[in-house]
DNA sequence: TCTTGCTCCTGTAGGGCCTACAGGTAGCAT
DNA sequence: ATGCTACCTGTAGGCCCTACAGGAGCAAGA
């Protein structure tokens, strides 16, 4: 099986080493054995994980929420039904977010746009971020 | 002059009682006069100022960011060129975050649909969780 | 007048999720 | 032997709150 250290590891999931032994430290990821040096040593398995985690973390899910899949995930107690409806409740949470930030973006676009881009010290945009 | 104090201020800005002292503490907001009990109070200037950190915030500005923000508002040191700049760089950063959450969104709702909603420890949004 | 109950006070600690640094070792190439 | 890079541990810091604990102000009712 091939091994690697955690450079490589972080080079291949885009985790940041201190991240991953921060995640260790954290129990979210398990002790890795070490080779004589004392170094930690990974494998494909360790990449997989990481992967998950690293990709929950990307839709939102917080670490403890992370972990609590795994352990599901571990131990064969879940249902797709359960694991299903949970990827949907995370999809609709990410839509509201779109729609917030929707509702920002136009917001800054339209002050940007009211805005004379004159020199100076007077601007709609200051205005319109005390009103309300 | 209309006064309060800081569960109101807190209710007319939706900005919670705690935060409002975090940002006292951290100068954010300037020490407000204190009546004879040594309570807080306030009035419309304060609401003003603590709905244009709470509506910045929103927008995704760093409380640094914002504490230049408002230097420069004091101060009168900007040009409406310099907000609008600014403005503009915020809301590109908005879309792109907006752009990432679709993606989110996309392989969430493709994930679910994937998913028998069976009732055995067996399910292709795990499998796709671990790829990559 | 006394009590109840709410809002407020200070100070400090914790939480989530990293990130950075200091001071040292492993391991490999020259 | 000498560099150099990648790794190690431990700890502190950063950001932005949030949550106590232990106490005081204050208005309204019994």
């Amino acid at each position: 099986m091939k091994t690697m250290q955690i450079g490589t590891l972080s080079d291949q999931t885009g985790v940041h080493i201190e991240t991953i032994r921060y995640y260790e430290r954290e129990s979210i990821l398990p002790k890795p054995m070490r080779n004589g040096g004392g170094r930690r040593v990974y494998d494909g398995s360790d990449v997989r994980m990481l992967n998950f985690i690293h990709k929950c973390r990307g839709f939102g899910y917080s670490l403890k929420e992370i972990v609590n899949l795994l352990e599901l995930v571990d131990t064969g107690r879940f249902t797709c039904k359960q694991i299903h409806d949970r990827t949907l409740e995370q999809a609709i949470g990410v839509s509201e977010k779109i729609k917030q930030l929707k509702i920002m973006e136009r917001e800054l676009l339209q002050m940007a746009s009211q805005c004379g881009q004159g020199n100076k010290p007077k601007c709609p945009i200051i205005d319109s971020l005390f009103l309300e």
